[in-house]
DNA sequence: CTGTATCCCACACGATACTG
DNA sequence: CAGTATCGTGTGGGATACAG
């Protein structure tokens, strides 16, 4: 087995929601779009080094988990447009804590680790649906 | 590659926490030290299906992470025991949120998903370090 | 512009056996 | 009891090419 344990044998409601966030692009997706509505080469261009292929299916399976919402406008030249549910709102917003642990636990390993001020990825909220 | 990220290239505090959660049994380790210290055994015991292999390879690693501290008790039979810092407990503290989305919207995923009751991870913090 | 279609591979994870 | 030592494996992710 790779990595999850979707068989739906979740011991509590952190590893579930790992498998949802656990791709390897997805977080990074996620406060893309917790900023606002992105196009696909948009959000191409904000993730250094992913590959198309590999872009459509972290974001397929957000779409499948309720995540995000995909507006597809048949036009020439094609254009789709991903935003955040409600779901991936909260989603987002029960991220904050982690974001600011990390910040201050990973990136900023400051000896007496206590205060974080700055941003720690609480968006604008946006995403109709 | 794998899944992780690790060459420091984190885009944000999220994914950077990412790295420290992301093997298959972190976040559960790291839920059953919240409840308290723990010996190999009984940690091995509340995990479904993992080996001593793997066990010890994410054990090892969040010890490496500042997460949890490793007691050995030299004596016959030997004994050793885990449990959380005090970063580790505030990595379970900012999960806690993320847990009670899991739960809400994986675990329950209740039409109107709107209110979180019982308890939603927040452990009794224990571990000494 | 927004994707499929193939091929490929590293690496986290697993099974099993053995040891201080 | 609490691990190492080996070997094997599935799969998530990457490279590249092509398509509507």
């Amino acid at each position: 087995m790779g990595t999850a344990r979707r068989p739906g044998a979740y011991v509590c409601g952190v590893d579930a929601a790992m498998d949802v966030i656990g791709g390897k692009w997805k977080v990074v997706i996620l406060w893309a779009l917790g900023e606002g509505t992105r196009r696909f080469g948009a959000l191409r261009r904000e993730l250094p080094g992913v590959t198309e292929k590999v872009l459509t299916g972290q974001l397929r399976e957000l779409e499948a988990d309720g995540i995000v919402h995909r507006e597809e406008y048949r036009e020439v030249p094609p254009r789709v447009e991903y935003s955040l549910t409600a779901r991936g709102v909260a989603l987002n917003e029960a991220l904050a804590p982690l974001g600011a642990w990390g910040k201050a636990n990973v990136l900023n390993p400051s000896p007496a680790a206590g205060e974080v001020r700055e941003d720690d990825h609480v968006p604008l909220v946006a995403g109709p649906a």
